[in-house]
DNA sequence: GGAGCGATGTCCT
DNA sequence: GGACATCGCTCCG
């Protein structure tokens, strides 16, 4: 009764196009056993060259080599000298544009991710996952383990599934911390969502 | 509940 | 050397 995973065909659209779609989806972590989950309910949309605030901006270097690469393989940085952020690779190869992943609605595992958010388990479900960095603690996801793998696999440990869940209301806006590019409205909530960050 | 700010590693200029 | 797709703490109302 395994829910189906997202194929790689569901990437291939341009960013923004594949942001809204990946709203009300869920991002599986496995582990070990264990399964932690939870509803994308924030996303942000990068372009590649045409997109000043994008890591692939400047082209391609060490860092960044997987946005180049095909879609639906997962792009983790280091950011701030303590956090991780988590994206999805979209495009065909060679173009390099991707979904930053802002926050989740926890759905299995919560306790779990309480544990690894160094919270108690009475702890808001909000402080867990509403973040880019707090989802990627929350999953236990860095670079050192997830950059570069293939989201379309189960195998990966880290996966999308479609459960049918369809978000009645979009809403567009700006993207959160950058500076360059700050006005273009390419970040993307699920309206109303309490999970939404900020 | 909101503004201000420090922590801290990596990458590019 | 500076910027950085952040977070959680403090202080103030």
């Amino acid at each position: 009764m395994a829910l189906p995973v997202l194929p790689r065909a569901f990437y291939v659209d341009p960013p923004d196009v594949v942001a809204r779609k990946l709203l009300g989806k869920v991002l599986v972590r496995r582990d070990e056993g264990r399964r932690l989950a939870g509803r994308i309910v924030e996303v942000e949309a990068y372009f590649g060259m045409n997109d000043p605030a994008a890591h692939a901006f400047t082209g391609k270097t060490a860092r960044n080599a997987v946005l180049f690469g095909p879609p639906g393989f997962a792009y983790v940085y280091f950011i701030y000298g303590m956090h991780y952020c988590l994206n999805i690779s979209c495009e065909p190869e060679g173009q390099a544009g991707c979904i930053l992943l802002r926050a989740l609605e926890p759905l299995e595992g919560l306790k779990t991710m309480a544990e690894l958010r160094g919270l108690g388990e009475n702890a808001s479900p909000r402080l867990l996952t509403s973040g880019p960095g707090r989802l990627c603690q929350a999953l236990a996801i860095a670079r050192e383990t997830h950059n570069g793998v293939d989201v379309t696999s189960r195998r990966s440990g880290l996966h999308v599934e479609d459960d049918g869940f369809v978000p009645e209301k979009v809403a567009a806006s700006p993207r959160v911390g950058i500076r360059r590019a700050a006005e273009w409205p390419q970040r993307f909530t699920i309206a109303g969502n309490r999970y939404v960050s900020r």
